[in-house]
Formats: structure tokens, sequence, C-alpha cells
DNA sequence: GTAGCTTGTTGAGCGTTGCTCAGCAAGCCG
DNA sequence: CGGCTTGCTGAGCAACGCTCAACAAGCTAC
């Protein structure tokens, strides 16, 4: 009875890079539904039709791997946040606002799964939150022409804590509209950076 | 060679309420050095000297464990920072951010893993974390004399997450000195409030 | 075409860890 | 002393992170 042999799909044979963006890719599709520390190797070796082995090749170690899906994760944020240079000054802000909101808006899961696992424990994940942050208030106090010290970077990283906070509340309950929220969060930094 | 037995300390049989207690009180004591989470079982059995087993006569599942550590260390912050009764009213919210100041002054990687441990991914633990949040709008909104609406929790939790943040940093590197960190505090509630 | 090299890929297997289960034994009561 | 409750243990299973030796796909050289 070997007449039929079973449908395998053929296996392929991908190059390097191809390969480790598909895994990449994988953790990023089940970051919203399992926190990032907790993806099994078992879980996205099965989805990439490849053996566990495989993704030891790619990344050293679990931790190497889920490290990686987050700073995907973190780079796609940026690149939706940085403004088009040709902007405004004074409209740079609230365009990173704005487009902020409308990111926490469409990509909600995905996004709080991002902020809990960089807020919890693993210090990997923690560094590229931090560092995807700092450079936020880089690009922050360039654009409202502020200077740069210690006391007002923290302040403004505060003012990024409860920016995600309130923005993560209203979208699940919506208590004011959406204009409202936007001219609160301004309201708020004006204050802070004065 | 049966000659001298090993100086194991006598067996030792507890009350299920002593030992639950001493097993809470291990996870607290791990807590500053390990995410709530990556407590090992074996570790707490090993420090408590009883077997793996036993723990799990007491909590049926890991996760339970941890949760109850986590409440433990909610309940800790929160009976430290209630007010004491007879407070004059517009002390009640100054006294209880002093607190909170020293208390992550104090016990400031404890608490801190405790927020981690609460952000980070578990629902679990979330769920003890945002029950703690949501006491505290109770209590800052009946001392404050402010009605109780949606939007208002909303946010006054967020500026939860602006003082987390800012406390957690500034006992990190101070920038200012502690009289300013709480005027500023204080300010953006009001501000955030009237 | 085939020999040989590079490198993507695998299967078997080891150690740790969460969790189960049957049964031992410490202390109390009759 | 016999029996009961219940704190407690050891052996062992399944899942998971990780290792290692070896296979095989696809390219180049002759």
């Amino acid at each position: 009875m070997t007449a039929s042999p079973a449908p395998e799909p053929i296996r392929l044979r991908r190059s390097a890079g191809d390969r480790r963006a598909q895994l990449v890719q994988i953790g990023l599709e089940l970051l919203p539904t399992t926190p990032v520390q907790e993806l099994t190797i078992d879980e996205v070796a099965r989805r990439a039709g490849i053996s566990r082995s495989l993704l030891f090749h790619y990344f050293a170690t679990k931790r190497e791997y889920y490290t990686a899906v987050t700073r995907a994760a973190a780079d796609l944020l940026w690149e939706h946040l940085l403004p088009r240079p040709g902007t405004p000054r004074d409209e740079l802000v609230p365009g990173m606002l704005d487009r902020y909101v409308g990111w926490v808006e469409t990509f909600r899961d995905t996004h709080l799964a991002f902020v809990r696992g960089a807020a919890g424990g693993d210090p990997w994940v923690s560094e590229v939150y931090e560092e995807t942050r700092a450079r936020l208030v880089d690009v922050a106090l360039e654009a409202l022409d502020l200077p740069d010290d210690a006391r007002r970077r923290q302040v403004v990283l505060a003012w990024f804590a409860f920016t995600e906070d309130l923005v993560g509340q209203w979208t699940r309950e919506p208590t004011m509209s959406r204009a409202e929220l936007l001219t609160l969060l301004r309201d708020v930094l004006d204050r802070l950076t004065t």
C-alpha cells in the first residue's frame, strides 16, 4: 500500500533571510493571542512547517527569538509614528499623537501585547521598549523645540505612560470624543513641558 | 557506618494556615529577584524545606500560587497607603501620595517586580493589580469629593500610570527634590480632575 | 553527468519543570 | 492500642527548551 503518498506540502528549502523573516512574522501573528515570552517553539515551528531544531539554527535561544519579534513590533510602530519629512513644525506632535491613537485603534490587541511584554519582566524585551520610548522623546523634544535635560525627559516619558494608559482604556470604553482625547493629551503635555 | 545520622532539621509538621503563609512569604522574598511567573516550584519548595508535591497540596496550580503572592504584595501596598481614619480631608491625597513615594523608595525592587508582573501578560495577576487600582480610584475620588463618572475614573487611572512611571524613574535618578516631585504630581492631578 | 562542497534541515535524545497519584506517617481521639 | 484525619513524600509522566550528529537540497567544477 505504498500507492498514494501522503499529500505533504513539498518540502521547501528557503534562504536564511526568508526563513528568519517568516519566523518573525509568525511571532507577530501569534503576538495578540499569546504573551511573547509564552510563545512555544513547538507552536512556531509547527506553523512554519519546520522542525524545532531549525528554529534554534536561526535563533540561538528562545529569548533571542522573541526579542526579535518584539523588535519587529517596535519597528512597525516606530515607522508608523514618524512624521513625513516636510511636515510643519507645529503639526509634528499632534500628527504623531493622532497616528498613535489610530495605531492603537487598529492594532489594539497586538499593541497591548507589545506593551505588556515590554513592561513585563524580561530585561531584553524591556530594553527594546525603552529604546523606542527614548527615541520618541528625542523626536518630541526636537519637534517642540525644547532643551533636552534629564528632568524634562523623565516627565515626557511619564507622559507617555499616561498616554498609553489613557488611550488603552479609551479604546476599550470611549468616554469622550476622539478630538477631546487628543486635545486632553496635548494639553497635558503642554502643561508639563512649559 | 550508620554512626552519625546527618543533622537534618527535624521534620516539622505545620498547620495548613502556617504552611500557606510561609509559602506566600517565601514568594514575597523571592519577588524582587525573580519575575513572579518565573518562580519555580522547586526553588520555593527547597526554601521551605518541603517536597514539590506539598506545594501543590496548598495551591492547585503554579498560577494559583503566584497569584496569591501577588495578592499579598498588593495587600501590603494597600494597607500602607490607606489613610488613618480621622485625617482631615485635604490631607488625604497628599498623604497617600507621600506614602506611595516612600513605599517605592523603600521597596523599589519588590514594588517594580509587583508592577511589572501585574502589567505583564498573565490575566490573573493583572486582575489583582486592576482591582487595587480601582480601589485606589475610589478612595481618591471620595477624598477629593468628586463625582464618580467613567471619564474621570479613566483619567485618574491614567494619572496613576503617570505617577508610577515618574516615581519609578525618579527613584533611579532624582532630577528634582522630593517636594518638587510631590507638588508636580499633585498639580497634574488637580488639573486633570477640575 | 557526476563528484564535491555549502548549508538548510531533521530526528533522537537529555535536563528541567509543572503536575499527578498512591501511599506513608504524625498527631489526636476513643 | 486501634483507628482516623491530614500533613507530607517519592516515583513518575508530559511538555518544553535546547544539543548534536548526520542527512540532503541545490550549486559549482571538472
